[in-house]
DNA sequence: GTCTATACCTGGATAGAC
DNA sequence: GTCTATCCAGGTATAGAC
């Protein structure tokens, strides 16, 4: 992304990206971020036009590190069921590792906030998901499905257990119901 | 509900629902619902004590029409088969017929405007989704998996598609991957 | 580039007549 | 019960010194 290394810059994006997950956009204020942030309210605009630009911006860098994951899986592997299977281990590992990240892409009403944007289930990453699925119906892999109702079969179930776990309402640690969780989204769509 | 029928009520909450699907509820003033409900706000102000009790009084509506749903599914019918295919039969159907009701009660971050409820999925209609599962594992109709994983296999991919429909990003009608859609979700977890 | 101070406005909510 | 008029807090964004 950008290589000049601005100071505050990050540090605006962070707090940010952590605030509106936290507890969503609308309820935090420029203030919050400067407060959070220990940054000066003048910073925040000498660097964003306004608080709109900082989650687009978020939004643009996060969803390009998630293009650029899939991206990945379609080069370094082949048919359907191993890069599907390579995408739930990805979004699982990112619930873990990224969960603010992950969250901010999943989270729903995006478009309040951003309306200028096209609905992210139109964006780059998962229309290479739903390639992936119509590869796999090509090759005999997958059953002969419409590729959307396809991906929203494979991914859809595990999505929801992801949301699930960043609600914070699994009763057991999110990497316990990989396996499982596979299987049935496997199951759903395998020929 | 309230079977007094104050004149003004209805009309505040009807309106308000389609503001708060059609714009999100933070961008939707009570200015906004006086004007397209034909209301004044001393009337609003009447009947709720803040523009956060219209939003809890919509959600109570709505999750208690689909308790009853639910309800009525576990009543009517028997297998889990059955009866996870009536409830996405259902759901399909509301998606239809209600269409802002399904898209406030599924859209995310709920709990940014209404910070005192639990998360929905915690709510009675969804431990109700949970228990056809169980059941079905019990009796041998349902692979052995965790119940938790098992909803979200079943209904996953169903609520996915359906958000699509509510984004208004599928090409076809929704009735139309019904079908399909049905089989995949019942594959992902059938014995 | 970074800060403080502040302008300006919209929003939720209240008061009180009818 | 319904209305209009209004208050006041808090929000975004700007101005301008350093």
């Amino acid at each position: 992304m950008a290589n000049i290394k601005p100071f505050q810059r990050e540090k605006i994006l962070d707090t940010a990206l952590i605030l509106f997950t936290k507890n969503g956009y609308f309820n935090t204020s420029v203030q919050d971020i400067r407060r959070a942030g220990e940054v000066s309210i003048g910073s925040i605009y000498h660097y964003f036009d306004s608080k709109e630009r900082i989650a687009a911006q978020l939004y643009y860098d996060l969803l390009a590190d998630m293009e650029q994951a899939m991206e990945r899986i379609m080069s370094e592997s082949s048919g359907a069921q191993e890069r599907c299977r390579k995408v739930v281990a990805h979004l699982f590992q990112q619930a873990e590792e990224n969960p603010k990240t992950l969250q901010f892409i999943l989270q729903g009403r995006l478009s309040d906030f951003l309306p200028d944007e096209k609905p992210i289930c139109s964006s780059r990453p998962f229309e290479l998901m739903r390639q992936m699925v119509e590869e796999g119906v090509r090759t005999g892999e997958v059953r002969e499905i419409d590729r959307i109702v396809g991906a929203a079969a494979v991914f859809g179930g595990v999505l929801r257990m992801i949301q699930l776990h960043l609600d914070g309402v699994l009763p057991k640690a999110l990497q316990e119901y990989e396996e499982e969780c596979w299987r049935c989204a496997w199951s759903a769509i395998a020929a």
